[in-house]
Order: structure tokens, then C-alpha cells, then sequence
RNA sequence: CGGGGUAUAGCUCAGCCUGGUAGAGCGCCAGCUUUGGGAGCUGGAUGUCGUGGGUUCGAAUCCCUCUGCCCCGACCA
């Protein structure tokens, strides 16, 4: 490509709202321009990257046995009230409609599109299994659009669905997809790790995450320092403590703490570690109010609480009103001490492992110190509800937790046969029987990558590309072209060499002053660069650089090909 | 959806408090000079001051409305 024919459209200024350093330089190297929240168009420069990526994904789709397909964006309502979708999948849905006012939505994934594909086509089990995929533009309505593409609410995605006769087939293609996403995350240089992730409502056997490693990620994840368990910080468990709980050795004692709620200002009015104070939520449980006890230096997990039992899916908060109706004592004076039966106190493992400590009296203005399990507040059941911290043992026995921040840009999914149930996708097995299908799905962000490799490399100067994702390999910079004719035709020359020999390469023939053709160059992250000039010309040299180093080698053309090939 | 902020040239922003008819830098166009790390000089073009309403002799500026966008919280590739 001749820069001069291109659009290349880099610009020194860009949006102050423009947080995350990828989000930036996407914007500084023009490589994406917003059209709305959430709503990017990918210029010639971002959409040469993003196809590289698209490329490296799709060759290891095709490696692994997956087919390629494409489904329509827009989706007819009728699908999704069959899997109850349509509803359940809440604001997040795009809901449009045609001029017959029929009902469409425009697809945030393809689960009910490609079921019934499966259901129509698939009718022996001899056809199994089988793993569809397609690469494509999704629309989730974001309730906040954030960091650019990272967090937009148009992207690309990869989405496969695999379809098998039993559990075990699944077990064997989520395998295969799970050493694929490694192949891909490898091949495109990214730091990564495959994490354990939270099944959910949807339930099944496994799920894992991949998250690139960044600290402007927005998950978080806990690996152990010394085997290979690494978990979403949603799904790690918190081991109980080893340690046995202590024998009681204070008297329980109220004590007056009349402007005391949260715990930092109780543990410092007291003089009392956090740890060993206990906080008390109360949440909307299935029947009533249920409470929730963890030590004071600990956070709850959401998804943990929300996986109780006793929760109906989700774990909300109890409105003041309620909880001043069922206990008689506002937020930030709650306690496990004294309250009313109808509430179950379910207590984190480590928080159960604590004696003497201080907590809510239950009153206004009144906490108790010197409070005991058992003995003073009765455990309805103990269970996992924290957040793991770095130094937690490590749930799989070998090493203690650290923490680390992700972008998760891959996830796969055993389903199982919650949609196939739903939409009756069946095939006949070898007794003549229908048999419901067993699912898997498996998605990679390929817009979100892009955002996310540059999280991870760039400098100060620009994007850092890991090459297969560059958009060209190499840029042949010609210096001061006008001054003499052979300059520009020994760049030419060149240029022509390079790409002939399958070398992807960009000339910069537009005629700028070096220092602006470097810059630009540099920002967007060329991982190699040859300047043409006529002083190297007199000398018979080419003057190098990779974008990764800061000094400039001098060689020959034959040198630059042996490095390039 | 709650809380906070913001909207002025293609971009980044000043002007608003204290009302008097629109500014800077970058970018763009023309010319000259320049040519190894985002050049210099000269000249030039560019605005429904987000929308609608109100107050006023007069509104970018004050008041109200709506909308867009951004940030903080719950969702996800």
C-alpha cells in the first residue's frame, strides 16, 4: 500500500473523555471515529487490524473442526419467546420493529437463531457432532457504553454453538475450543489467562473465561502464586479457615456508639480490628429477609450470595424501610445478635471463624463487643460469601491467591440442554428415540482484542503491535523524496521487493518531513521501519528500526529481507 | 435506571460569574522559504454558540424545557 493512496488520518488532539490508553490511540492513530455511544466506524487503517485478528481467529475455528456460517443480525421475536429470552434478556435487547409491526430484535447472540437452525436441519445423531460458527456484528444496548470499543454496544464477535448426543461429547469439543482459544491468544502475543468463570443461572458443568492481562481491565481474577488455578474473582472460592474458632473468653456487652455505622468508623471508635468485627447486610430473600454476616476487613460477592439457595438468583439489598420494619434498627447498627427467628443468618466461613467480636446491637446508636457464635447469635448455615483477597489460600490446596486485573475477550460455555430443552432440538439415536441435544457455545470479542492488545503494548509513542496483528509489517519511509529522483525510486524499488517477496508493506510516499512520518509510523505501531534517504543511497545502506527498540541499525537490503523473512 | 458533569470552528478548549453582537491553539486552503524527530513566515476560509421557549432595548452569557455526550454504581465478548 502507497500511504499516498490511503486514508490514513491521525490527528495530536483527541476527546478528554477518552480514559484508557487504548481508547486513545485508537482515536489518535484514527483508526475508529464515534458515530454515538457505543457506535464506532472502523476506518481502513482499524479494519486492516481488526481483519487480522478476524483471520487468526477463523484459521484456528477451522483447525479445530468448526464450520463457518453467517446468521441474520435481526431476529423475530417469536424465537426468543421460545426460550423465554425475550423477557428475561431485559434492556440490554435491542427491540425493533418493521412496517407490519412485527415485533424483531437485533441479535446479542445467536443461541435461538442457530437452535432452530439445528433443530430443522439435524435429525439422526449420525450428524453429530457438530460445531457452527460465525464471525459477525452483535448490538447489546449497554447500560454503559465505556472505553471505546472495549465496552461498545455494536461489536464483532466469534460465536460458535456445538451440538452433541451426550454430556461427554460436549466435554470433548469444549475441550478442543478451550485448547483453540489458547492457540488464538497465543499466536496474537497477548498475555493471557484462561480463568474459571461463574456458570450462572444458566448452571452446566464448566465455563471458563480468557482475559487478557491489563490493569484497565474490568474484571478481576485470582490465580495462585504457585500451581495453575486461576479463577474469575466471582467464581474463586474463599477456603475456611484452618484454624477452629476460639473459645469464647468475653461476656457479651452492649456499648453505646451513637454516630458509629460503617465498620471503619466503629473498628477505630472501639479500637478493634476490622477482622474482628462483623458486618450484617440484609438482602430480599426468597421469603423474607435473609442476612448475611462476613468479617468486617472482608467484601461480599454478589454472585456467591446470589447462588444461595435462599436468594431468589440475585442478591439485593433490603431497603431501609424494610429492614427498619423487620428488625427495628437502621443499616450500620445491624447485628446477628438478637435478631428476629423469621430471618436466617447465613455466615462466611471466615466470619464464623471469629470469637469475641463486635457487630451491630441491633438499636440504633448500640453495637455489642465480646459477641460469640452459638453462644450469643445462632448460624443458620455457613457458607463461601466473600470476596477471595490477595494471600488467600488457593482453593485447589497448592499456593496462596494473588489478584490481577483482566479484559475478558473470550468465554466458553458447556450449556447443556437448557436450549435445546426449550425450543425441543432433538435428534433420533441409535434406538429410533428422540433425544434432546446437548450444547455448547463459545464466543471471542474480536473488536474487543484489538483494544485490548494495545492496553497491553504500547509506549509513549503509540501502539506497540504484536505483528500478526499489524497492519502492515514493515513502512519504507522516504526522506526528503523531492530533492532527487532516485531517492523516491529507490524507495519504489524497494517497496515493490518487500511485497513481492509476500512482505506486507506500507511506503510513505506522501511526502512529509521525518519527523512527522516517524511519529506517525510509531503511533500506529508498525513493527518495523526502513528509511530510504540519499545518504544512505551514497553509503548503499538502509537504515532500520523496530518499533519495540529505540536505536536505529544500519544494513544492507539483504539483511533487512533476511530479518523480514 | 439513580447520582454528578458537560454541550462554543473539523479537533482540543477559552469566553459565561459581572448581558453589548465570536476567540485561541491545532487542523484545513494559497504562496514563499524549509527538509533526519510532529518546521517558519505571510495571507485565507470555517460557527443555526446542542434544541425549544422565557426574561431583556439587547442573550453564547440569566431562567425553564427537551436532547446528546461523558463520569460514578448494577450487565457482558
Amino acid at each position: 500500500m502507497r500511504l499516498s493512496q490511503f486514508h490514513l488520518a491521525t490527528v495530536k488532539e483527541v476527546p478528554a473523555d477518552a480514559e484508557i490508553a487504548s481508547h486513545r490511540l485508537m482515536l489518535r492513530a484514527g483508526m475508529i471515529r464515534k458515530l454515538a455511544s457505543g457506535l464506532y466506524t472502523w476506518s481502513p487503517l482499524g479494519l486492516r487490524v481488526l481483519r487480522k485478528v478476524e483471520t487468526v481467529v477463523r484459521e484456528e475455528m477451522n483447525r479445530a473442526g468448526a464450520i463457518e456460517m453467517l446468521m441474520p443480525a435481526v431476529q423475530p421475536r417469536e424465537l426468543w419467546e421460545e426460550s423465554g429470552r425475550w423477557e428475561k434478556f431485559g434492556g440490554q435487547l435491542l427491540k425493533i420493529r418493521d412496517r407490519k409491526e412485527q415485533e424483531f430484535c437485533y441479535g446479542p447472540t445467536h443461541e435461538e437463531v442457530i437452535t432452530d437452525f439445528a433443530r430443522n436441519e439435524l435429525k439422526s445423531y449420525k450428524q453429530l457432532p457438530l460445531n457452527f460458527y460465525q464471525i459477525q456484528t452483535k448490538f447489546r444496548d449497554e447500560i454503559r457504553p465505556r472505553f471505546g470499543v472495549m465496552r461498545a454496544r455494536e461489536f464483532l464477535m466469534k460465536d460458535a454453538y456445538s451440538f452433541h448426543l451426550s454430556a461427554e461429547s460436549l466435554g470433548h469439543t469444549y475441550e478442543a475450543m478451550y485448547r483453540a482459544y489458547t492457540r488464538i491468544f497465543t499466536r496474537l502475543g497477548l498475555k493471557f489467562r484462561a480463568v474459571q468463570a461463574d456458570t450462572g443461572a444458566i448452571g452446566g458443568n464448566a465455563s471458563h473465561e480468557f482475559q487478557v492481562l491489563a490493569d484497565a481491565g474490568e474484571d478481576a481474577i485470582a490465580f495462585s502464586d504457585t500451581s495453575d488455578y486461576a479463577a474469575n474473582i466471582e467464581k474463586a472460592e474463599a477456603l475456611a479457615p484452618e484454624a477452629l474458632r476460639p473459645q469464647p473468653s468475653s461476656a457479651l456487652q452492649r456499648v453505646d456508639t451513637p454516630r458509629q455505622k460503617t465498620i471503619a468508623e466503629v473498628s477505630a471508635f472501639l479500637n478493634v480490628a476490622p477482622g474482628h468485627c462483623i458486618k450484617t447486610l440484609l438482602v430480599r430473600g426468597k421469603q423474607g429477609l435473609v442476612a448475611l454476616c462476613l468479617r468486617g476487613d472482608h467484601e461480599i460477592n454478589e454472585v456467591k450470595a446470589g447462588n444461595l439457595p435462599e436468594l431468589p438468583g440475585e442478591s439485593v439489598l433490603a431497603s431501609e424501610e424494610e429492614i427498619l420494619a423487620a428488625v427495628g434498627a437502621r443499616p450500620g447498627f445491624l447485628g446477628p445478635v438478637g435478631l428476629p427467628d423469621s430471618i436466617p443468618v447465613i455466615v462466611d466461613r471466615s466470619a464464623a471463624a471469629i470469637a469475641d467480636f463486635v457487630c451491630g446491637g441491633n438499636a440504633d446508636g448500640s453495637h455489642y463487643t465480646g459477641a460469640n457464635w452459638d453462644r450469643d447469635a445462632r448460624i443458620y448455615r455457613i457458607a463461601d460469601l466473600r470476596q477471595v483477597v490477595e494471600g488467600d489460600p488457593s482453593p485447589d490446596g497448592h499456593g496462596t491467591l494473588r489478584l490481577a486485573r483482566g479484559i475478558e475477550v473470550g468465554h466458553v460455555f458447556q450449556l447443556g440442554q437448557k436450549y435445546a430443552q426449550a425450543m425441543d432440538a432433538t435428534v433420533i439415536d441409535d434406538q429410533g428415540k428422540p433425544q434432546v441435544m446437548f450444547m455448547g457455545c463459545y464466543g471471542i470479542g474480536v473488536s474487543r482484542i484489538v483494544a485490548a492488545a494495545i492496553e497491553q503494548r504500547h509506549d509513549e509513542a503509540g501502539i506497540v503491535w504484536p505483528e500478526p496483528m499489524a497492519p502492515w509489517r514493515v513502512a519504507v519511509c522516504v526522506i526528503n523524496p523531492k530533492s532527487a529522483a532516485t531517492v523516491s525510486e529507490a524507495a519504489e524499488a524497494l517497496y515493490q521487493e518487500l511485497s513481492q517477496r509476500g512482505i506486507e508493506t506500507v511506503l510513505d510516499d506522501r511526502g512529509l518531513r521525518p519527523g512527522s512520518m516517524f511519529a506517525d509510523m510509531e503511533l500506529i505501531g508498525i513493527p518495523h521501519r526502513v528509511v530510504v534517504s540519499e545518504r544512505g543511497l551514497a553509503a548503499g545502506t538502509l537504515e532500520y528500526r523496530a518499533r519495540s527498540e529505540s536505536e536505529n541499525r544500519t544494513i544492507s537490503k539483504e539483511e533487512l529481507i533476511a530479518l523480514l523473512s
